[in-house]
RNA sequence: GGCCCCAUCGUCUAACGGUUAGGACAUCAGGUUUUCAUCCUGAAAAUUCGGGUUCGAUUCCCGGUGGGGUCACCA
């Protein structure tokens, strides 16, 4: 069988993390089974519709490498579908649509409607306040031929329903088993709008089957309407594609992830500075385990073990945590120049300094930072020193005295220092630990003074990182105010 | 509420019907280091409950409880 899956998420806001894992999932199945996936734009309500949707959606799928065979893709800012089953944006297909919409009316699988929303507002308020279930009444159901057509030369607004029979409809989930619900439990479900367009229900079939489509990945949340689709898929005599329903991503409180708890969409964590492979692993891992004890996968290892069968059925709390953990973990295996981009990228200003200073920082920072938009406020560490009370100079069992007469060797040391010791960082590191060493003092004494009077602060890079960053000039400053600090204070 | 789905540490998860129920994040305690971070060691922390089946259930079955999803001319 050649499998192809789809990912076919719907215009109406920014692509958000559970988009983003079924999107994933879907890729890799298929190119664990080395299929095909096609991105299908699901634009059938014109109300939802949000502006510029597609191509963020576009321009999110690229960043995350999630890369698809068919469909929509942005070539130089414009919208190019390829693949041999297009259009693939839904609202280029209506005609088809309203085709497979009739046929079943004339096979007797569906019938015309002509209920007023309003009519349908009033059912349903009345079946709900007897507690009976809310489904349409079949009002239409019984209109005569003649009736109909009448109707329809008026030009009276109609919609196309799904006649369910009775009975039950059973489906297998590989992730689940059989699933089975009564038909009664069923409505009529609306397939052709009144202005034209299909539901989700009628267009995800339709799509589904003369796309090609052999397995069907996505939420949980779509584990309902399957019987509708299932009905369909018979009605038309189509063959059933294989459906695997993954589990929600969580809130905090369990509900399904959204926004008002939180960020949802992928672009607010890229921004964040979330890398996306980063992400791809986090979020891959909930819901699915490839082997047992490892944490960290390459996208490539992600295939190799993917398997649907390995979700689980239960749905997973976006845990923010384990994604900084993660996210840190993959910052410093980084490979350096590709790291200093992503720093370029989230050093917003340019904080008055040089390119050299700035590169300094990111490098020194690199072992520490768990998101990117840390960046300038790390490098503002660097530039502005915070108030620090004398005693912060002062080393455990030392004194202030002791920390003064280090402080004033190392600034004489440092004026000293040939102009190449300071463009090197573990140059500068040897001359201050032949300076300790050589005189058998206990490292803490020299290194702790020194840290505070370059940083201010209590946690802070290293004291040679220090110097290296800020530089002969700013080096020998904050060591002479550092000395004034303890004169006045004495 | 009807229907459907689900149930292992706080969180994400592992465990052919037989394990001291394993790992990771977070937490806490040590160690390394000049601090933080990294790194290393350790601690605390779970099979929702009740019935079966079985020599033996986290694992299979039934029920309770709990949580979630869904009940649109939205997807």
């Amino acid at each position: 069988m050649n499998v192809k899956t789809r990912f076919a998420p719907s215009p109406t806001g920014f692509l958000h993390i559970g988009g983003l894992r079924t999107a994933f999932y879907n890729y890799l199945f298929a190119r664990k089974q080395g299929g095909k996936m096609v991105l299908r734009i699901e634009d059938t309500d014109q109300q939802r519709y949000v502006e510029g949707a597609i191509e963020s959606l576009l321009r999110t799928l690229a960043i995350t490498g999630i890369i698809y065979e068919e469909g929509p893709f942005s070539v130089n800012g414009t919208l190019e579908q390829r693949g041999d089953h297009g259009p693939y944006i839904q609202s280029q297909r209506l005609a088809i649509y309203q085709k497979h919409a009739k046929e079943l009316v004339e096979s007797g699988k569906a019938y015309y409607c002509f209920c007023s929303s309003d009519r349908l507002a009033q059912l349903r308020y009345q079946q709900e306040i007897a507690k009976m279930p809310t489904k349409y009444d079949r009002h239409c159901l019984s209109l005569s031929k003649e009736e109909i057509t009448k109707r329809l030369e008026q030009g009276e607004s109609y919609v196309i329903r799904l006649l369910v029979p009775e009975g039950e409809t059973s489906f297998e989930d590989v992730i689940r088993g059989r699933i089975t619900i009564a038909n009664q439990e069923v409505d009529d479900q609306v397939l052709l709008k009144s202005d034209g367009f299909p539901t989700y229900h009628l267009a995800v079939v339709v799509d589904d089957h003369y796309m090609g489509i052999t397995h069907i990945i996505r939420g949980e949340e779509w584990i309902s309407s399957v019987p509708k689709h299932v009905l369909l898929y018979r009605a038309f005599g189509w063959e059933l594609p294989v459906f695997a329903h993954v589990p929600l991503i969580l809130n905090e409180d369990r509900s399904k992830l959204s926004k008002r708890q939180g960020d949802v969409a992928v672009e607010d964590y890229l921004a964040k500075g979330y890398l996306p492979e980063a992400l791809l692993n986090f979020i891959a891992l909930l819901g699915f385990n490839p082997k047992g004890n490892q944490e960290i996968y390459s996208v490539s290892e992600l295939t190799e073990e993917f398997a649907l069968e390995k979700i689980n059925k239960s749905g997973a709390i976006f845990n923010r945590e384990k994604l900084d953990w993660m996210n840190g973990m993959y910052i410093r295996q980084l490979p350096e120049e590709t790291y200093l981009e992503y720093c370029q990228k989230f050093t917003l200003s340019d904080f008055g300094v040089s390119q050299e200073k700035l590169q300094r920082i990111y490098h020194v920072e690199k072992e520490r930072l768990v998101r990117f938009d840390e960046i300038p406020s790390k490098i503002q560490e660097y530039l502005i020193i915070p108030e620090y009370d004398v005693a912060l100079l002062v080393w455990k069992k030392s004194d202030v005295l002791d920390a003064k007469k280090h402080m004033e060797a190392l600034l004489r040391m440092c004026t000293d220092f040939p102009e190449a010791t300071w463009e090197d960082l573990p140059l500068i590191e040897k001359a201050i630990w032949q300076y300790i060493e050589s005189n058998e003092i206990p490292s803490g004494n020299v290194l702790w003074p020194l840290r505070v009077a370059l940083s201010g602060a209590q946690h802070s890079s290293s004291p040679f990182e220090l110097l290296w960053v800020c530089g002969k000039e700013e080096s020998l400053q904050r060591l002479q105010c550092a000395l004034q600090k303890v004169a006045a204070s004495s």
